[in-house]
DNA sequence: ACTTACCTCACCCATTTGGATGATGTCTGC
DNA sequence: GCAGACATCATCCAAATGGGTGAGGTAAGT
């Protein structure tokens, strides 16, 4: 399927409920750039109109009767890398909104709020801007920030301990690590057992995965 | 400080730049309910004034003549949970984007679109939401999105090999990986080192850091 | 037909690790 | 003042690892 340069959006909604479906055609009959060329109501039928392409931007509910919009939005996603997705949902489930952007989603509307926004937001994503409603942005930000979990975590491992689980998560052995910490290698093993103990694990490579799980790692990139 | 949940919502700008200045100021002062406490061009006075509290809101630029922006983000964050902190700056840079997210930046604004859009971005931020630019959220949502950067590191290592490595994270030795996948303990030690090649590591801790840095490991969470 | 990547196995051996046990000294909090 | 967490060191030893080398089979791609 070919992008259109010119200033014809092809649309494609995929929504169960009526009314918001209406609310959206609406809102997009007003701006004369705009054009809906295909509908669905549900993932079987999303899947068909996906396929039979044709179309710019995909709208997309994530609520359907027959199953999740994530599934759509990854078909639609790896078959068209041209076409950009935009979730139109009504509440911001935190787990749902990460899984549609890793499935390939650019753009996410609250239904309550952005009706009159839609528009505006599949233009914005056709400009390669990402409209994203702010009460999903903060979940989204959320993720990015310095989980402070567990407060037992943070403090988990003292500082020492956690030079040394650094160094050897970089593959230096207990002689290297004294060293570089100047202290001896029977010291470096002291605190290779204490971290053992309070990770629950008995080797380096289980310390080093379950530490980068944790969080507790100073990982590279 | 206290949160004020009265109407008043009082703001702090950062802003190095006189004309960017006046047009934010101009903006906020067409909405009654926000007023300007304070305001530096630096960080060195900026962090004089968050020292001084007082505020719901911190406006703030990145690129401030004596330093980054970031560094009073951090401060004011960490000082005051309850302030809401939002940027304003020209070019959405990805590396500063994420970084003054992980300050504990909450909200996103570019310069040239949205000066009007300033102190609706302030009264959604104190909502509990979350405005950004759209190019700004882009770049966020490519963090999310799958990494196919370098597609030699999707297929780097074989179905089998990934397989071990998985088992090596989660402490398991050549012998029980062996019992595992039905094959003899040195046709594990054979992908071990084939594993060790291919990241260029060489010992277990460091090859899972490697591979959960790279994404190429399944965590947990 | 030939190369390349993958899956499989074996033997050898020096180095490292993990586990156990025990010790000294500092510092903080109760 | 004393328990508890932390940082520091030591010795012993069985088991595991990492490195080297070699080798056979299959499947795919050139």
């Amino acid at each position: 399927m070919e992008k259109q340069h010119d200033e014809l959006i092809r649309v494609v909604v995929i929504e169960d409920d009526a009314a918001a479906f209406d609310r959206v055609s609406s809102a997009l009959a007003l701006d004369p750039g705009l054009v809906i060329v295909a509908a669905a109501r549900n993932v079987a039928n999303g899947k068909v109109v996906i396929d039979a392409g044709g179309f710019d931007v995909l709208l997309c509910d994530l609520g359907l009767p027959d199953g999740s919009g994530i599934s759509l939005i990854r078909h639609a996603a790896q078959k068209y890398k041209d076409v950009d997705i935009i979730v139109i949902t009504i509440f911001a489930e935190q787990s749902k909104v990460l899984d549609s952007i890793k499935a390939g989603a650019r753009g996410f509307l609250l239904k309550d709020e952005s009706f009159d926004k839609c528009a505006e937001g599949i233009r914005e994503v056709r400009r390669g801007g990402s409209p994203i409603s702010p009460s999903i942005a903060r979940q989204l930000l959320k993720e990015f920030q310095p989980k402070e979990h567990n407060p037992k975590q943070v403090e988990l491992l003292s500082k020492r301990e956690s030079e040394v689980l650094n160094l050897l998560a970089r593959g230096f052995s207990f002689h290297e690590i004294g060293d570089l910490l100047k202290i001896s290698r029977s010291t470096v093993a002291t605190y290779v057992k204490n971290i053992y103990q309070k990770l629950e694990v008995n080797s380096r490579s289980e310390a080093v995965f379950e530490a980068s799980s944790l969080g507790i790692i100073d990982m590279p990139h």
